[in-house]
DNA sequence: TCCGTTTCGTTGCATTTGCAACGAAAGTCA
DNA sequence: TGACTTTCGTTGCAAATGCAACGAAACGGA
């Protein structure tokens, strides 16, 4: 018989991925982009660095999952709002050190609790379980991906809830 | 104590959906986009027509999740691809009714199997009560944006798996 | 019928994106 | 030391994106 299921758009792993990650950054861009006009790239930089202290480019795009271009002039466009510092470092001339400034940690004090208690509102109809099989889901799927050459790698970050 | 976990970024709900669906689309966009230069609207607006017939540039607006003027343009392009056909809707001389072309079911046909492989593939890991919890956990996140006023409104379609 | 309003598809435009390439600064090895 | 290669961050540029606005067509009352 055959019936191959006629192939339906919303049933469609990726497209559903897409679809629901896509709304839900726009919620969220909505927040942080309405209390200090920061772009996704940007509050990226921010969190990642706020938790790993002074990094290079290179560092935040191994990390983040952003491309360097993208890191490079999201950091300067956050130099320039003032809530970033960037200096030399001081052994390897190429690299740069980008540390928080104190402005930068402020604004991030404002949208941590907002952003936070978004991400909690999405999850408050799930049960701890499903969120854990949610989880384990996405990861498993990661994994797929992890070992087909045709995907692009992932970062090591994201491999395991990140040490550092 | 209050120990506020220091935030992580990959453990950030929004970022993981993020970082996941770009991959997956990424590693899906190389294969139609290898097969017949196909982008994400174009494969979209091409799965869509297959099975609702002829449609309008906004039907097909709303229910794939892709603004007008990117279903314009998509549809521009597939029909100088000699994918879909445009005439003048007969009741409305607004409306264009845009159908599938031979070629663009050639296309299909090519495609598709080699899509389904991928999906099948992302999921095989997951028992069938992980596909059936990661959807319906997605399903309840979507349902809390649809009350949400600041959150941008579900297509009708992607509602629920989609009578017609 | 006529005129104001709404809807449809397209186009313009400013911004963002992704990718390649560039110069500068290490690193490498003879 | 001196060429050659690699790495870092930035810049250029072509293409895609998001959003507003436009003209054309239909609708809705007077």
């Amino acid at each position: 018989m055959d019936t191959a299921r006629p192939f339906r758009l919303p049933d469609f792993l990726p497209y559903r991925l897409a679809v629901l990650s896509e709304r839900v950054s726009r919620r969220l861009s909505v927040e942080y982009g309405r209390m200090h006009g920061l772009s996704v790239a940007e509050w990226r930089v921010l969190v990642h660095l706020q938790r790993s202290g002074p990094l290079s480019v290179r560092d935040i795009h191994l990390c983040v999952n952003l491309d360097k271009p993208r890191v490079s002039r999201a950091v300067a466009r956050l130099e320039a709002a003032g809530f970033v510092r960037k200096g030399s470092g001081q052994s390897d001339g190429r690299l740069v050190s980008i540390s928080l400034a104190e402005a930068g940690q402020a604004a991030l004090d404002d949208i941590l609790p907002v952003v936070c208690d978004i991400e909690a509102r999405l999850l408050a109809q799930l049960t701890a379980e499903e969120v854990e099989t949610l989880y384990r889901a996405m990861d498993k799927i990661h994994s797929v991906l992890d070992s087909d050459p045709d995907a692009r790698p992932r970062s090591r970050f994201d491999r395991k809830g990140a040490e550092t």
